[in-house]
DNA sequence: TCTGGGGTCCTAGGACCC
DNA sequence: TCTGGGGTCCTAGGACCC
């Protein structure tokens, strides 16, 4: 029922086996064998290498409970360069193989072999294993490599046998595949539907893939009908190829430790984070539209506001006393505050976006030649002009006829 | 599982219009 | 003056991913 044909595509997903932790083993080889966790800078796990893995440490979990679960338990700094560095080596040896891959996430990628047996003189199965041979030989780590006829089922295919594993999953396999393993494994089912099937009496994906279309489209939403399809053997979703360079969104966040309520410091940080997302922008080349800021109290309860620009703009210093008395809105003196952060959105490529008449006017032409300036690298005080308490660099600000952000 | 940071997409429901 | 029904656009919020 799945499919007629064996290959009617054949996708490969590959996945690193605790990248990050691999990583770091790598490159440091008496850390090989030795149960490690890196995330150190945040004090929570971020990779857990599988000797780790076997004594309950999990993603997210604080140092405390590491080291309860794991006394000897190795907590390491990430280095992210170094991970985005094997990473692009490890995208790289894929393109040898095929054009079209699409780089997913650090450690994760699919590649679409179909129609490349003859090229390679190998068949699918070989081309794949041919592939995970050489990543693991030429970085040093272990990958688990799903083959199949749907980016769906190669994802849930890789991760059947980890680490290390080569799962290949043809139309009369599928069945099997589906049976063991639950819907939690799906690619796009998360808790909250899970807890739905479960509910309906739906645990393993092959219940989930047997359902009917009827059921599908009247219980679910179009993400789910489109999974349903993909782990039917019918292809839905296309590969993504090339860098990621365009985006619908730009956020930055940061949670404090401990929790605090001081005003000031809130909506410095606030305004950092702001800064940093108009930087990105800048950087792709957009113009915002849209500021979304939020704060989240010690009990995870949210309260957010919305900052409408009049004109689309690159520089959000210029909205600066808005943005204020935004975030004055929902802040609460009477809170305790773990988190801050905010979205920009209504991005456009800068070049659409027509010449406002704020943009004639002295204080944009002002504010493009501060941000010139501080990005040129010719004055050291950087970005902190706009927080300092500093006098001499309150007349740089003046100078400009900005306003100065306060620590205080 | 006492919970970091950065994204995407979908849907329900309100506002507005005819 | 009261009334029906339908379309479009926008937004908030939810769910998911790594």
């Amino acid at each position: 029922m799945f499919s007629l044909f064996s290959w009617p595509q054949a996708i490969l997903h590959i996945d690193g086996d605790a990248f990050f932790a691999s990583v770091m083993c790598s490159v440091n080889p008496h850390l090989i064998g030795k149960p490690i966790v890196t995330g150190k800078e945040r004090g929570i796990a971020t990779a857990i290498s599988y000797e780790a893995k076997k004594y309950g440490v999990t993603r997210g979990m604080p140092y405390f409970e590491i080291k309860k679960k794991c006394p000897q338990c190795l907590f390491i700094e990430s280095d992210y360069d170094l991970f985005a560095l094997v990473s692009s080596r490890m995208f790289s040896i894929m393109k040898q193989y095929s054009p079209y891959v699409e780089e997913y996430s650090i450690d994760e990628g699919f590649i679409d072999i179909t129609g490349l047996r003859r090229m390679h003189r190998k068949s699918y199965e070989e081309i794949a294993l041919a592939i995970k041979k050489e990543l693991e030989l030429k970085l040093n780590i272990t990958v688990s490599v799903g083959l199949s006829i749907t980016k769906s089922l190669a994802k849930l295919a890789s991760s059947f046998r980890k680490p290390s594993g080569f799962t290949p999953v043809r139309g009369k396999h599928i069945e099997y595949l589906l049976k063991n393993r639950v819907v939690q494994d799906i690619w796009g089912i998360g808790p909250n539907t899970a807890a739905y099937l479960q509910k309906c009496n739906i645990k393993t994906a092959l219940e989930f893939a047997l359902l009917s279309e009827e059921f599908i489209t009247s219980h679910l939403s179009k993400p789910y009908y489109e999974i349903w399809q993909e782990l039917r053997g019918k292809k839905i979703f296309e590969l993504q190829i090339g860098k990621k360079e365009v985006y619908k969104s730009i956020s930055k966040t940061e949670t404090f430790t401990p929790p605090t309520n001081d005003k000031e410091l809130l909506w410095s940080r606030l305004m950092n984070h702001i800064e940093e997302a108009f930087n990105k922008a800048r950087l792709y080349n957009y113009t915002v539209g849209r500021v979304d800021m939020f704060l989240k109290t010690q009990t995870f309860s949210y309260q957010s506001a919305t900052y409408t620009l009049l004109s689309k703009t690159s520089f959000p210093l210029p909205i600066h006393s808005d943005l204020r008395k935004t975030f004055e809105t929902i802040y609460s003196s009477s809170s305790q505050y773990r988190t801050t952060g905010c979205t920009i959105s209504d991005l456009e490529d800068a070049k659409m976006t027509q010449t406002s008449l704020f943009e004639e006017t002295k204080t944009y032409t002002k504010t493009k030649k501060l941000y010139e300036i501080l990005s040129s690298g010719k004055v050291d005080f950087g970005t902190s002009l706009l927080r300092s308490r500093d006098a001499s660099k309150k007349s740089e600000a003046k100078k400009f006829n900005l306003p100065i952000i306060s620590l205080e």
